[in-house]
DNA sequence: TGTACATCAGTGAACGCGCGTTCACTGATGTAC
DNA sequence: TGTACATCAGTGAACGCGCGTTCACTGATGTAC
C-alpha cells in the first residue's frame, strides 16, 4: 500500500539509522539487507525503493555515522572530557554508538571511493573539531590533533581486537587516555 | 595421488604464506577458500587436509601474519628506520606485507576468542619490542610504546581509509612520522 | 633389498545455504478535473 | 469539496550466484613383512 511522503521520508531515516548502527558493528560486509530492513521493521523487497544498492547504503550510513558522532563530540565540554568519552569502555563495546573511524576504516579502505570520501570528510572535520580545541596553536596545532585522532582511533580499535577481559585491552584505553591528558596540561603550562 | 610428508609440510606454508598477505589485503571475509586454494596453485578441495575451517586458518595466518612483520621489524637498524618503514606509502599501499594490527584489528573484533588471543600475542610482542628500543627507560617507555603503536596503527589504518591520491593520505603518514621521531630526539635529549 | 598393501594429499563434482537484487502485486496516497 | 484515476512504498516469492564444506576417487608414498 501506498504511504505518505511524510512516513516515507521517516522510513528512509530509520533505515539509515539502524545501518549506521549496525555497519559500525558488524562491518559493512557483515549486514544482509534483509537483516537491516527486518531490525527497521521493514521485509527486505523494500529496501531499493529507498537506495540503488547496498554499496550506494554503505557511503549515505557511512555519512550518518559520522553525523550522529559529531553531534556527540559537540556535547563534550572540553578536551579532556571527550577524550574520557571517546576512550571509555563503554565506547568500546558499544561500537555502534561509537567512532565510525575506528569501527569502519578498514572496511573503508577495500571498499569504492564514494565511501572513502565520505570517510575523509567524517575524520577531516574530527581533526579540525579537535585542532580548534586545543588551546595551544602555535603552528603544531593540527599535527597535535592528528596525533590525538591517530592514537585515538588506533587505540579503541586495539582494544576491540584484542580477547575480552584481557588486560591489554584495558590497558591501551586508559594508558592512551592518561599519556592525551599529561599531554595536553604539558601544553597549556607550556 | 599421495604426496611425500617433506611435501605436504611445504604446501601447508604455501597456504598460510598466501592466506597471510591475502587476509590482509581483503580481510577474513574478502578472501574465499576457493580464492586462496587457487592462489596457492591448489583446487579448493584439499583445503580440509591442512585445516579444520576458515576461522582455524584465520587464526593460522594470523599468527603467520605476525611472525612475517616481527622479523621485518628486527630488519630496521634502529626506532626511527623501523617508523619511517611503517609509515611508509608503500607498506599502506601493499597491506598484505605490511602490518597485521592495522589490517586486520577491525576483522579480528568481529572473530571468535581464538583470532583475538593470536593478535594479542602479536601485538604485545610488538609493543615490548618498541618499548626496548626506547632509550629513555623512565617507566614511562611503556606508556611511550603504546603511544607509538596506537599512533602508526591509526595512522595506517585512516591513511587507507582516505580516498588515493587525497592531501589527507599522506599527511596522515608524513605528519605521525614527524610528530614522533621529534619526539624521540627530545627524549633522548631530556 | 624387494614386494604387497594401506595410507592419505590433492582433485573436482556436488551439497545446502545465505546473499544482493528483481518483480508482480497491493492498496492507501497524491493529483487532475 | 467530491470523484476517478495514476502513483508508488511496502510485501514476499523468486532469481542467480558464490560461499564453506563434503565426498568418492586417484595414485604416489609410506610401511609391514
Amino acid at each position: 500500500m501506498r504511504i505518505s511522503q511524510a512516513q516515507v521520508l521517516e522510513n528512509r531515516e530509520r533505515v539509515l539509522n539502524v545501518a549506521s548502527a549496525l555497519f559500525r558493528e558488524k562491518g559493512f560486509d557483515g549486514v544482509a539487507v534483509g537483516d537491516l530492513m527486518t531490525a527497521a521493521g521493514f521485509t527486505h523487497g523494500g529496501f531499493y525503493n529507498h537506495f540503488d544498492s547496498k554499496e550506494s547504503l554503505a557511503a549515505a550510513a557511512l555519512q550518518r555515522a559520522w553525523l550522529d558522532i559529531a553531534k556527540k563530540r559537540t556535547r563534550a565540554r572540553d578536551l579532556p572530557e571527550l577524550l574520557k568519552s571517546y576512550l571509555s569502555v563503554a565506547a568500546r563495546d558499544a561500537p555502534g554508538k561509537a567512532c565510525p573511524a575506528a569501527a569502519l576504516a578498514a572496511d573503508t579502505s577495500r571498499q569504492p571511493r564514494a565511501v572513502k570520501t565520505v570517510f575523509a570528510h567524517g575524520l577531516e572535520e574530527m581533526i579540525r573539531e579537535i585542532q580548534e580545541r586545543l588551546s595551544a596553536d602555535d603552528g603544531l596545532a593540527r599535527e597535535h590533533a592528528i596525533g590525538l585522532v591517530t592514537r585515538m582511533v588506533g587505540a579503541l580499535m586495539l582494544s576491540r581486537a584484542v580477547p575480552v577481559g584481557a588486560p591489554l585491552a584495558e590497558e591501551l584505553l586508559r594508558t592512551t587516555l592518561v599519556g592525551a591528558l599529561r599531554e595536553l596540561k604539558a601544553a597549556d603550562v607550556g
